[in-house]
DNA sequence: GTGAAAGCGCTAACAG
DNA sequence: CTGTTAGCGCTTTCAC
């Protein structure tokens, strides 16, 4: 930067006043100083304006997975519109290891994010306990109470998914989510909704309808949760619909049933959550209670900016949709 | 820091000394810095770090499309690689928009990474032109020239894919790019590819059987991309197999099949690139070139480090292999 | 083995 | 409207 102030013929603090765009420049001098930039390829040092500053203009952000697309549109989303506002992104990915998760996040903090944005997963209340609480965090696509939340209504999404099953004339509606350890702190509450939903609608919750595997199970290797699943889809008491906790599971879901030779919605009917860009396709079809991703997006970066600025952040409950298509069908007539 | 040093009775640098992990001190000492460290909720500064060792240990990794499995899966993977040894990753993305990648690269060198990543994906050379000859910067997933690259040998690649479709009884064989303005630069180097392969297998190269859209072509908005290839597909002289630029491509063309009706592999034959996990899924079930994702994630980082510490970083060749699944088989009988 | 001091590249008061 | 100055939190010689 002195180099740039010696080759425009003006100080140090001049420079700096035309990058941070002051009103109060001549025209001439403006100019000056950025031939001289451009001429030098001076390209501003984020750390050491952070420091001078103590201020970061860096949300991070941080998601479960990224091979789960709701995970990954969500991010591309968070990204645009933190953009918008101009904030820049700092991504990570976390996986199942609460070792790992742990140490993303210290990672983000000692860059001194300004907020921190938790995309469709929250990490072990240790790694989340670290966070200094003049860091903003916020958690956008899941209802929690951990903090400010962004999310759509789980309740009004399950109980579009139950009415529509019972409307089919099912009364065996199971419940099913395969996730990494991190996701668990999501989809647990979810199961809760299905749970209470249930009831209200007259039905019976029934444990054994139930299954919550996760996909890295140390004990049994990573075949386990396939194995576990091709059980659950076998049994005799098996649902005659499943309502599965994203549409990531379903898809996994979808395939376990594909190799078992269980025909969907004939044999068995299967519900998502989230609407990704594949359960609209032809060969998936996949009956799902869509998310407002853009919304989502939009208004997790507003309320972490919020929370920054010291505003309260007030959670929001979107509205989600039901997205018929052809996965769900009448129950089969009973067996045998 | 000076909090932490006035907390254990010691001084500042004593404490840098211990976090640094020297070894000239005192365990009794280090205990103490160790426990006020705990106790206030020390965290470093990454940025005051950084501007006093003049030396980052972030690695910018820019990717293209998230929406792209093989992209999400390579971000995972280089970022559990630098993790292993010792850096940090900076992740962004950028889209179809040239503004945008050139602003998403631009952060990364405000932020002083070590080195660029580009991911599947090379920006314009407009925003490859800023990057400070002292920035390492190294491609990894495509073959290019741009720089030190790690990729697979797409001659080999593709070689495999002809012979295979040869073998199968095709002669009108296809190939399909729908991409971003962003993976231009990857998949046109492949369309030279498959048009030297073809001759040399003794077929002509013909250029109605090339299909190029972009998934974001102004003119025609956003269903352009989707009639050019349904176009594609019912003309009269459509091949009878298709080389897909990418699994993610083939997905595409999976879904415009499904609606027109068109059966694979009875009515055409389809080959993807990449081997991503719902290629091995049963309802996809696709013919494609696997490439090694973790050796690419892992060749790729060892490339950049190479160049920050000043090593050359020789540009490494893997080998690819083609996965025969069921979207491929023989060519169907001529029509009329 | 530990401490004092200089300085990394920038911003922000304040003078001029 | 522009320049001077004093740090921001850390690392790194160099004395002690």
């Amino acid at each position: 930067m002195v180099d740039v102030a010696r080759e425009a013929g003006r100080s140090k603090s001049t420079v700096s006043a035309v990058i941070r765009g002051e009103p109060h420049i001549t025209p001439e001098t403006r100019k000056r100083v950025l031939d001289a930039i451009d001429k030098l390829g001076y390209r501003r040092n984020a750390a050491a304006r952070y420091l001078a500053r103590q201020r970061s203009d860096a949300l991070g952000v941080v998601v479960g997975d990224f091979r789960n697309p709701f995970h990954a549109e969500m991010a591309i989303l968070v990204e645009q519109e933190a953009a918008k506002r101009g904030y820049t992104t700092l991504l990570a990915t976390t996986g199942d290891d609460e070792e790992v998760q742990a140490a993303r996040i210290r990672v983000l903090l000692e860059h001194r994010v300004a907020a921190i944005i938790f995309l469709a997963f929250a990490g072990p209340k240790r790694a989340l306990a670290q966070i200094p609480k003049d860091t903003a965090a916020v958690f956008v696509g899941f209802q929690t109470a951990l903090g400010p939340s962004v999310s759509v209504d789980e309740a009004t999404g399950t109980s579009l998914v139950i009415t529509h099953l019972v409307n089919l004339g099912h009364t065996r509606i199971g419940y099913v989510t395969i996730t990494g350890a991190a996701e668990r702190y999501t989809e647990q509450p979810r199961l809760h909704t299905y749970q209470q939903v249930l009831e209200q609608t007259g039905l019976t919750y029934d444990e054994r309808l139930v299954l919550q595997v996760s996909a890295s199970d140390a004990n049994g290797g990573p075949g386990d949760a396939h194995a576990r699943l091709q059980q659950y889809l076998t049994r005799h008491e098996r649902p005659t619909a499943i309502f599965a906790a994203s549409d990531y599971t379903a898809l996994e879901i979808i395939e376990c049933a594909d190799q078992l030779g269980i025909a969907i919605p004939r044999d068995l009917s299967l519900v998502g959550f989230d609407d990704i860009a594949t359960a609209g396709t032809t060969r998936i079809s996949l009956t799902t209670v869509a998310q407002p991703f853009r919304e989502l997006a939009a208004e997790g970066v507003e309320a972490a900016i919020a929370r920054i600025e010291g505003r309260q952040a007030k959670p929001r409950l979107l509205t989600p949709q039901l997205v018929v298509r052809n996965s769900t069908g009448p129950p089969p007539k009973p067996r045998g």
